[in-house]
DNA sequence: CCTCCACAGGAAGCGCAGGAGT
DNA sequence: ACTCCTGCGCTTCCTGTGGAGG
């Protein structure tokens, strides 16, 4: 007994959700604002594959949310569909670049999406002249044309050995073949490469601009109708998010990653109206959880320095100035240096950065925003700066505490 | 005014990992 | 598979700078 009532609790729990799922980062929605013109791009250019025909590569350039990998997604699910019913052999495979970055694991993660049913090290372990070998034969063999999407594409370091291949291998093949949907969010990454590369590549290219305030204002809008129960999001709260993504960078993803937060801020404080005021804290929710992301991908000492920083913050009062001013939370450069040589050998960081380099890792800390510094000026003897932290100096304290103790 | 202090940040060079070339 | 090269993180050394203090 007992147990039931907290199922209870959890089933029964009012939320502002209807369908979480809808609004979660992978979701892709079936219908896409502002980007049916390049859906119908497109769709026209890969068409021809119903009548037989190879379409040109395409490569899609874009900043991040604005909608390119949902957009290749969505048609080629609609095309392979489309192919299927007309039992036409069209197939795509989808390999984010970002984890598989060298042609080596591009042709693995394909062979593993087109043959779904064999054990995972089925293809482990052969060389990429095989791998490439078994992707060909299946096209080949089987007469299907096959469209690769390849997502982050600019991570992948032998890309223009990749591209080389994948068009060579369509001069062997009669029936079929093989097309390339190419996507980035740097475009200078382009011109880097090899020109035969570069112009099979980009046989067809399109560029997504960002969505403006009022798009996003009507991409939520719809997703706030699909995932939320209805009426349960106030439009201030809509348009405020979209105003944030708009300014920070015209991104989709971040504007509904805020509205995910607040509805789930909203739920926590056992509302059931999802208001500006949610949205407001889901940002500063957002931007820590971000913050500390970042933080733990810090090189070891510059967390041991920033930890000092947090450390030395939360047991110090304000400055005095000889000019009678008063400074909050400040210190300085040189007593931060010598609590980090110790802070480092406490937690067993043996020998310490140099001085010189622990500038340099306040220039980088100040960079990525975590602190300011300012020159000391007039009241204090010699040219030094103050330090202070700009983000909460408990959350930072704990969390590198943890880390450095496991 | 000069000197010292307490740093800031440039220059050179070193050891190392990983990519390119063969 | 091998060396060669390059970039990176870092140290050492050094010059510069603004204010305090005599």
């Amino acid at each position: 007994m007992g147990l039931q009532h907290v199922f209870e609790a959890e089933f029964s729990k009012p939320t502002v959700f209807l369908d979480r799922n809808k609004i979660m980062p992978h979701y892709t929605p079936q219908n896409l604002p502002f980007r049916e013109e390049q859906q119908a791009t497109i769709s026209g250019i890969v068409a021809v594959t119903l009548r037989g025909q190879r379409p040109d590569n395409i490569f899609i350039y874009g900043k991040p949310g604005t909608g390119k990998t949902s957009t290749a997604k969505h048609v080629m699910d609609e095309l392979c569909s489309f192919a299927e019913k007309k039992s036409l052999k069209v197939k795509h495979v989808y390999v984010n670049c970002r984890t598989h970055n060298k042609k080596y694991k591009v042709l693995l993660k394909s062979l593993r999406e087109i043959y779904p049913s064999e054990p995972d090290k089925a293809f482990q372990g052969y060389s990429a002249a095989y791998l490439y070998e078994k992707l060909v034969s299946f096209v080949r063999d089987t007469q299907t044309h096959l469209i690769m999407v390849l997502d982050e594409l600019d991570k992948v370091r032998d890309l223009d050995d990749l591209i080389y291949s994948v068009t060579r291998s369509n001069d062997e093949i009669q029936v079929g073949g093989i097309t390339v949907i190419g996507i980035s969010n740097n475009l200078l990454f382009k011109d880097a490469l090899d020109p035969r590369t570069k112009s099979s590549l980009c046989q067809q290219e399109m560029i997504f601009p960002p969505y403006n305030a009022e798009q996003l204002r009507t991409i939520l809008e719809q997703r706030v109708q699909e995932a939320f129960a209805p009426q349960a999001v106030d439009s201030g709260a809509i348009s405020l998010a979209a105003a944030i993504a708009a300014q920070e960078s015209g991104d989709a993803r971040t504007a509904i990653k805020l509205l995910l937060r607040a509805g789930e801020l909203a739920d926590d404080e056992k509302t059931t109206q999802v208001t500006d005021q949610h949205v407001k804290n889901a940002r500063k929710s957002v931007e820590q959880e971000i913050i500390l992301e970042h933080i733990t991908v810090l090189p070891e000492h510059e967390k041991l320095v920033l930890y000092t920083i947090a450390a030395l913050t939360l047991n110090r009062k304000p400055l005095q100035r000889l000019s009678g001013e008063k400074v909050e939370g400040v210190l300085y450069s040189g007593e931060v240096y010598e609590e980090y040589e110790r802070t480092a050998k406490k937690f067993k960081f043996n020998d310490p950065v140099s001085a010189r380099w622990y500038r340099e890792y306040i220039n980088q800390l100040e960079m990525y925003g975590l602190i300011v510094t300012t020159a000391s000026g007039p009241g204090v003897k010699g040219q030094t700066r103050f330090i202070k932290l700009k983000v909460d100096a408990l959350k930072i304290k704990e969390v590198l505490e943890k880390e450095f103790a496991g």
